[in-house]
DNA sequence: GGCTTACTTTACCGATCGGTCAAGTAGGCC
DNA sequence: GGCCTACTTGACCGATCGGTAAAGTAAGCC
């Protein structure tokens, strides 16, 4: 029943590309057109629109990025080492992305969420349903070192929360220092939001 | 000479109420042309381009809540006391535009500069600008807080950092959630950060 | 081999984008 | 009273926006 084509993987990452280092309303649909090396009208068989484009690409780029979190937030890790690999992940891929494209680029469900959230129903709900997801692997490590005693929280859902805005936070102030070592503050504050004891290597 | 005129203040009002419930993508010169009542050749006689009004539209809401900001960090108040009525004041005034128009909006700045951080080096360095004006105020009140014993931190900009990245995340978590119930989060947040001591009315 | 279906190609749409321009008007100053 | 200057007016620009349509082509299925 037909051929076959790889264009919409190759629109799912152009778009993805290019929005996250630039914005949605800064990349036009022939941007992305062009970067995939794919037709407008190839780009609107796959896609009803450039939105639901975006949608559906931070979906592909979700699913791709999952085995990878969920190795790091194995349950057979300790708590602690898991929140401190993710903070040091998270400098990592953002000073590679400096490297590359010259700008700290910060989170791109954080990025679509913050410029859309009023305007775009469909990716403010896809925004807030990435960071559900995020907050689940917190809140499960928070609640893991609660139990072994090394976290002292009240309630794991609530400090999962706090630690996430801290890091959205710190994403945030890199993006807009363009200064990726700003994300360097980020193991401290997480020591201190969940009052750890005995961090493996105490930041402050 | 000449004679004069309320146009550019009319234009600074309604780009930055235009832009703060939208995004400076979403919003043309049209737009904020027709909301202040001024032709687009006015416009173009007061600002030379649709970003230089965002910058000074910005400038003109800094200026206009200065006072307001300095009333609330006077050192002539408790440190502690600035710190939670500034959380109560953050949580009030979202909640107040949330009644408004619907939506949570965020801060202004920082949607400035997660949308145009990589695209518009002016706006760029203007969010920077009232970012770390933002950190002045803070850092100041850390600095008393820890001198009057009531806070414990290594280095005060180091924690204003934490702090407001702390507040920027809840910002933008409430924005995407379309919920200003997530910045009930921020007090417990700010006294984990600082190890306050006895809080006034303990959240956590 | 032929039919169906999946995908590609390309030209095109009206609307809107940021920005320009030249002519006109009114207020302060001498 | 006249002139300079600040400001207004509204028509206009080429480019680009997201999206459409119709014809063409190639691969899988029988």
């Amino acid at each position: 029943m037909g051929r076959h084509s790889d264009a919409r993987e190759k629109l799912l990452e152009a778009a993805l590309d290019l929005i996250w280092t630039s914005s949605y309303g800064g990349v036009s649909v022939d941007d992305i057109c062009e970067r995939a090396g794919v037709n407008k009208g190839s780009f609107y068989h796959f896609f009803p629109s450039k939105s639901d484009l975006a949608v559906a690409a931070y979906e592909a780029h979700w699913q791709s990025a999952q085995p990878d979190l969920d190795r790091l937030f194995s349950s057979a890790t300790d708590p602690i080492e898991r929140l401190q690999r993710w903070c040091t992940r998270l400098h990592e891929t953002q000073h590679q992305k400096f490297l590359t494209y010259g700008y700290v680029v910060g989170c791109p469900y954080a990025n679509a969420g913050s410029e859309l959230a009023t305007q775009d129903p469909k990716i403010r709900a896809k925004a807030q349903e990435m960071m559900d997801r995020w907050l689940d692997y917190l809140e499960a490590t928070i609640r893991d070192a609660q139990l072994q005693g090394s976290a002292e929280v009240d309630q794991p859902r609530a400090a999962a929360t706090q630690v996430y805005s801290c890091v959205l936070g710190l994403l945030l102030q890199a993006k807009i220092q363009n200064d990726p070592a700003v994300l360097l503050e980020l193991e401290s504050a997480v020591n201190r939001l969940l009052r750890i004891r005995a961090p493996l290597h105490p930041v402050s």
